[in-house]
DNA sequence: TAGATTGTTAATCGATTAACAATC
DNA sequence: TAGATTGTTAATCGATTAACAATC
């Protein structure tokens, strides 16, 4: 099952904007940082950001704010993102294409460092860089080049045999687009995203906007 | 602002899930289903289904189930998936072709129905049957196709204008996969999708993992 | 009637928010 | 000292889980 329960997921699932953040700071020669600044950034209260921050460990200076080096490497640290983690992609359609042309994950841990598909036309040509290999040889290569983790961007009907295939081959971490829960052993982990479930989300905002403006502009026709 | 606070966040992200797999069910001609199936699918304890499916409204049969189809039916109606809203994307890069080519979305009551870029090697193109206009025409092709969402697939840095652009059109939603928040006027609404924040937990995960086998395996070594 | 499942009610747990003292 | 911000403690709120009666 592996069925590993993560508190304060909200929190975690922005510490990656914060970094985003504080690297462009970083780079623009900024080097503190306080709350108010960061809850503009997000678009969110104050006292969010605070125990957003205090997750990592960092202490800030009151009245001043927090150093900006020590919260990027305090969320690097806390994601262990420190030194990369290097992964295989299973699946080079265009989510996987999109994932493979990602520059972003360098700075976020994540390396992927070659793709795979059973598609013999795909087989053996490049994508963005890295090589797409025959599926059949994911065992081989992923011992060979002591690979962590693996990402699934196949069509659901294959996402589980693939999730088999990357366990086999001695992989602990699943990253998993496709449109199914996977089965896995205790000692392997899965991330499932599921990207529709951003548009449900904005769909029912949608909704509850449209709810809102109704009743605080009942009569603005007339 | 916009700051539209959603309740039951987790059960809605679920429930395109849900709708993948009855759908699945439902072509597949099984007309009941009961929460240990789903529980099972879903990974989940059944209470958590039962809670779920609540927020639709459907009421099952004790002792036997709920109906497949009213269940789909209803979960679209909840997401107002019923008659698909029509979208524009913004930025044909590789995430922008990715969303294009995804045709699971006609399901999920989206419909994107153009794309656009500044690139003038983009601009004229096809990316899966859909033209890529130039940027500049974006309000002049929102407001003769009646659009009323918008989906911002450009680097962090053009996407505050773009998204200015697709307010000032009148686009009423906006589904972000650019690295910032967005600032908008109270009436648009915003969602945004931050990938990475899905591998942040993964990473926090993986830790939790080895640290619990550290301490359930202690001896394996000898 | 027996077995299975729903759906309600209550209990627990964690996350969000508020208030404010401590600190620079 | 005054102003700003941190970080703690407590209060509120909502989500998750458990127990079980109601229903088929």
């Amino acid at each position: 099952m592996a069925n590993i329960k993560v508190q304060k997921m909200p929190t975690i699932r922005r510490l990656p904007t914060y970094l985003y953040k504080l690297s462009e700071m970083h780079k623009a020669g900024v080097g503190i940082v306080a709350t108010p600044e960061l809850a503009r950034y997000m678009n969110l209260a104050e006292i969010v950001i605070r125990k957003d921050l205090a997750i990592t460990g960092v202490s800030g200076q009151p009245g001043v704010g927090y150093k900006v080096c020590e919260l990027i490497d305090a969320i690097r640290r806390f994601l262990q993102w420190e030194n990369p983690a290097s992964a295989i992609l299973v699946g080079a359609g265009s989510l996987g294409h999109a994932l493979l042309g990602y520059d972003g994950f360098e700075d976020y841990g994540l390396k992927i460092i070659a793709a795979f598909d059973a598609d013999p036309d795909k087989i053996g040509t490049l994508v963005h860089g890295r090589e797409v290999f025959d599926i059949a040889l994911l065992a081989e290569k992923v011992r060979e080049l002591k690979v962590e983790l693996g990402i699934i961007c196949v069509p659901a009907t294959y996402a589980q045999e693939v999730a088999d295939a990357m366990v086999a081959a001695g992989i602990r971490g699943i990253w998993n687009f496709a449109n199914v829960s996977l089965k896995t052993p205790d000692h392997v982990v899965v991330q499932r995203e599921v990207i529709a479930g951003g548009f449900a989300v904005l769909s029912v905002k949608l909704r509850q906007s449209m709810e809102n403006s109704d009743r605080t502009e009942p009569e603005l026709k007339d």
